[in-house]
DNA sequence: TAGATTGTTAATCGATTAACAATC
DNA sequence: TAGATTGTTAATCGATTAACAATC
């Protein structure tokens, strides 16, 4: 049975926008040719790797001098489907909600808040910067209206299932959680976490992990 | 040359808060025993996955049974070193650094916020829930004299970098890190990104993905 | 040219998954 | 007991890394 496509390894996704930080910088400096050695450096990786992951783009570099910053910057952008802005709600405007309604960085990844939303009157008919607070009962017949297809899911934990649910059912094609909640939705919705507690985790672990180095002697790091 | 101690694989690590959070809600509905079968189906695991995951915590269980309920949630929380109390600053007042400090959800981490620190000198003095906001100048010598590990950064990309440096000089163990920006740090400080550029391309990749699967027709992802 | 860098093919490494005996 | 579940050992899978020919 051939399974065909295989996609692009998601830890190669997940390294692709610090390359593009890193090469903007170089584009604004007039860099117009770069290495993957330069990059691997930069970063803290290995050469082979970014060339693999620049590979990912289907780019050509020119041996010895290396790739086309603008063409590079280029090829990861529409690899990532950043080069077309897609609208996207966010339902909750407590704090993070509201924190991620006000964030000007998602420009860059072709996001663009459109609305919030939110269960709470008091806060209907305000702006969190430049985006506008609705009522939670709107939410279904806006995202028809607007063909949204992204939502921001920053309510409490305790009703993230029902709101994702919602937003399922409103049409939304995929939704970026906040909440610490682990949603169980079909799997035709496309679910991403950005889970604190998650993170966090790997943290702890590290630093529990160097702690026990430490204790079990073993080797030094300089600096 | 014998290597020893490996650690707890990051991908278990980063399963174990959606474990937690499972077991916290079956314990509250007063359930004592609970299998790793059931654990999978509810997370959307594999059962192998979640014994092998349960193993890394050096609990056992019992066949035909299962495990613990509390149990497992000692083994796990004591596993991430979640079960000391840590101090921690935010770095960074703005909006993002003001949901941070705000957030209650961190307390069941073993993570304190105990102060936040801006250069803005209108915040100073001013409160972000319980966090008080002091002046930058102000962090090398509260670090010092209160032993905080861990230091949340909110600041902007583009001061990142001497943000971090200054955390590290100032004796900080470990660095959250919400800046969109690679931070350059020596091996023995512990850093840890949440970036949402990062979790908004594997968000974008996927979505990508499903429109050229569905294009190509068949099947579904995981994650 | 010589040397650095690319791109491909193969080897290695680590995590996931499968198989299955042990056990309550 | 029979059947479900654990825990271990081996197989598989995918990503990283190594090796090296191609090339500007």
């Amino acid at each position: 049975m051939e399974t065909g496509y295989r996609g692009i390894p998601i830890p190669t996704i997940k390294r692709f926008p610090s390359y593009l930080r890193l090469l903007e910088g170089y584009r604004e400096e007039g860099m117009e040719m770069i290495s993957a050695t330069t990059l691997a450096e930069e970063l803290g990786l290995k050469p082979i790797q970014v060339r693999k992951d620049i590979s990912c783009t289907g780019i050509e570099g020119k041996p010895k001098v290396g790739f086309s910053v603008t063409k590079l910057i280029e090829a990861i952008v529409r690899t990532l489907g950043w080069d077309n802005a897609t609208d996207a709600i966010v339902i909750g405007a407590g704090h993070l909600g509201s924190a991620l309604a006000r964030y000007e960085g998602f420009e860059s990844y072709g996001l663009k808040i459109v609305a919030a939303f939110d269960v709470d009157s008091q806060k209907w008919g305000t702006w969190l910067g430049n985006v506008p607070v609705y009522p939670l009962d709107k939410l279904q017949l806006y995202v028809e209206e607007h063909h949204v297809n992204i939502g921001v899911l920053a309510v409490p934990a305790d009703h993230a299932q029902e709101t994702a649910e919602l937003l399922m059912k409103s049409g939304i094609v995929a939704i970026w959680n906040f909440a610490p909640k682990d949603l169980k939705l079909p799997p035709h919705v496309v679910v991403q976490r950005t889970d604190l507690a998650t993170s966090f985790a790997v943290l702890s672990a590290k630093v529990k992990q160097k702690i026990q180095k430490k204790e079990l002697s073993i080797e030094i790091d300089e600096w």
